[in-house]
DNA sequence: ACGTATTTGTACGTATGTATC
DNA sequence: AGATACATACGTACAAATACG
C-alpha cells in the first residue's frame, strides 16, 4: 500500500491514503483515525512519517489532534454574515492570539471585514459565510454622502 | 535567548524570536533567513526544533521555503475583485491541486465565491480583494424573481 | 561538462515529558 | 496508579536540488 522506493515521500504517502478515506466518507467528520502506533504497524514505517502525515492534513485543515488522538475536522454550524457596500474582505491564516481567542484550530483561516469607519473585524473562517444581499427595493444604494 | 526549561517548547521559542523579528520589521518580505545550521549552532538546539519552528512559520503564511532557503513571504499585489448580489463567499486552504494551479505558498488560504448561476469560483487568498461596490444609482437592486 | 559545497528534505531511532482515560 | 497516546527534542544518515567554480 505504501512503498518506500515510488519516489514519493511515505509521509505523504499515508497523507494521500488518510485524504482519500476522507474524500470518499469512508472516514466522516468526526470520526477517530488509527493512533500512531497503528499506523506505524499497519505500514511498516516509522514514526516519523505518521506524524509528518497528520501534520499535513492538519495544516490542510482536514483533521484535527488532541491528546486523545486525531478525529476528522467536524463541520460546525456556520452563521451567515451580511456584507454592506463598501465592504472590503480579506483572507489570511490567524495569529496565535486570533486562533486562541477565535477558537479555531490549526488549517482553518480567518476573514478580515472591513466596513467603511470601522475597525477590522477578523471571523473564524470555518464557521462564516459572507453574503452579499440584494438591495432592499425603492431605497437607498448606498448614496447617503 | 532560548531557555530549554521554560516550559515553552524550544521550537517554538524561536518560531516566537523570528516572529518578532518579522513584526519589528528587522526581517522584512522577501529578505533570507538563516540557514537551519546557522540556527542549530546560533541557539544550541537541534535541527528538529529549528524545522518545527520554521514549519510553523510557513504554516501560517509569514515566510516561504526552497532548497536554497527560507525567506520572508513576499507581499504579492493584490488585484480587487467585485463582488455582486446573492454572492456568498467562504474561506478554506486549497487543495494540493488548487494550490499548484494558483501557485500559493503553504500558509496561504483560498476564497470560494459562489455566484448565483455559475460554478464556484476558487481565488488566491495572497492576491485578492473582494469588494462589495455601492449599488449603480437607479438602476435594479436584484428584484428580478 | 563536471564535481563540490551548501541547504533543505526524508526517514529512521531513542528517550523523556505530559495529558487523558 | 497504570496504561495509552500524543508532544518534545535530541541524534544519525542519506537523498536531492541548487549554486558555484
Amino acid at each position: 500500500m505504501i512503498d518506500p522506493d515510488s519516489g514519493r515521500p511515505v509521509y505523504r504517502q499515508l497523507a494521500d491514503v488518510i485524504r482519500g478515506q476522507i474524500d470518499r466518507g469512508e472516514l466522516r467528520p468526526g470520526q477517530r483515525l488509527r493512533t500512531e502506533p497503528e499506523y506505524v504497524d499497519e505500514y511498516g514505517i516509522g514514526r516519523d512519517s505518521v506524524r509528518k502525515a497528520m501534520a499535513l492534513l492538519r495544516a490542510d485543515g482536514l483533521i484535527v489532534t488532541t491528546r486523545r488522538g486525531s478525529r476528522v475536522r467536524p463541520l460546525p454550524d456556520v452563521a451567515e454574515v451580511a456584507l454592506s457596500e463598501d465592504t472590503v474582505i480579506r483572507t489570511r491564516m490567524p495569529t496565535q492570539k486570533e486562533r486562541r481567542l477565535l477558537g479555531v484550530p490549526e488549517g482553518v483561516p480567518v476573514f478580515v471585514v472591513e466596513r467603511p469607519g470601522a475597525e477590522p473585524e477578523v471571523l473564524a473562517g470555518d464557521r462564516t459565510k459572507l453574503v452579499v444581499k440584494a438591495a432592499p427595493a425603492g431605497e437607498g444604494h448606498g448614496r447617503s454622502g
